[in-house]
DNA sequence: TAGCTGACTTTGGGCTTCCTAAGTCAGCCG
DNA sequence: CGGCTGACTTAGGAAGCCCAAAGTCAGCTA
């Protein structure tokens, strides 16, 4: 790995993980769909208005989420309805909350003057945040990350 | 606190931190860029080579970031060359790691076999990933965190 | 001083994403 | 059985994002 880092002409942009993570998740209307699934939102005329998205993209995103395995489709029916389809987060798509959490902390410091919705630990009540932790239990603040090459490249 | 969730029409859609996030990073090329800036690119060139981008796409997202701050454009000049600029991460941009550690994560999880580049703690070698943490220091699960309202809601 | 190179900009065109407005369709309610 | 409502789909058009190809411009290098 001697050169690893000047090597990345070779492995930055093919199989990329942020690349293809963002072929799924990669515009606006799809993650804040999740982030509504991720408060409860099931139905769909609920995801349209709050999203703040015509129907018409409200379902083609819908249908995506729901081929890419993030959302499921299901029946459900209120007393006294008749029988509607809701979409709730499969575990592929809660996986995403991280994505989210980190996205509403940017947004909360730069991007907004006063945070409209706070995260906190269910058992303890203190503000949750998202840390970068190694698998030995350290907290690993931004510039102790080392970049290495990954299994994908390693048997050359 | 009533029924907070259950308002979310109010709250959800204006003022949100995550929607605010994505007007600046909400497209793919820009996430790729800064992406790339996090590897240490520094060139015009290779940040359109490298993300795969034409160069006047890559000018115009670049320009955009430096004006958004969250990269700085500053002259350098390398020996026996002229003056040149290059493009580095500010505070604002490093604080996106998290959001490009998570994308990462899931990437590699869903979207790719085999993971090309592998993030590991420089003092002890583990590997590093993207974790919720409560202020008091415990892990939180995704299970247990609680929504509630923030300081932009609170006065009413 | 003429050429070369890195770093762009300009031009012109195509695809994707979004909108509004209007239409469809199923099934409970009266 | 006719209307209403929730959950969409269809049609037509505006806007944004992307591309390739070609042009510009500054300042080392010969």
């Amino acid at each position: 790995m001697t050169d690893f880092l000047a090597q990345r002409d070779f492995w930055s942009t093919a199989n990329c993980s942020i690349a293809r993570a963002l072929e799924v998740v990669g515009n606006r209307t799809t993650l804040l769909l999740l982030r509504e699934a991720s408060f409860g939102t099931r139905r769909f005329d609920d995801f349209a208005r709050r999203v703040g998205v015509s129907e018409p993209v409200a379902a083609t995103r819908l249908k995506q989420l729901v081929a890419d395995g993030l959302l499921d489709r299901r029946p459900y029916r209120e007393p006294g309805q008749r029988t509607r389809d809701e979409y709730v987060l499969t575990a592929k798509g809660r996986d995403l909350l991280p994505v989210l959490a980190a996205l509403r902390e940017w947004g909360d410091a730069y991007a907004v003057e006063e945070p409209s919705v706070r995260l906190a630990h269910h058992d303890c009540g203190a503000a949750v945040h998202v840390a970068l932790r190694c698998a030995a239990g350290h907290d690993v603040p931004a510039d102790q990350v080392d970049l290495l090459p990954g299994p994908g490249l390693l048997p050359s």
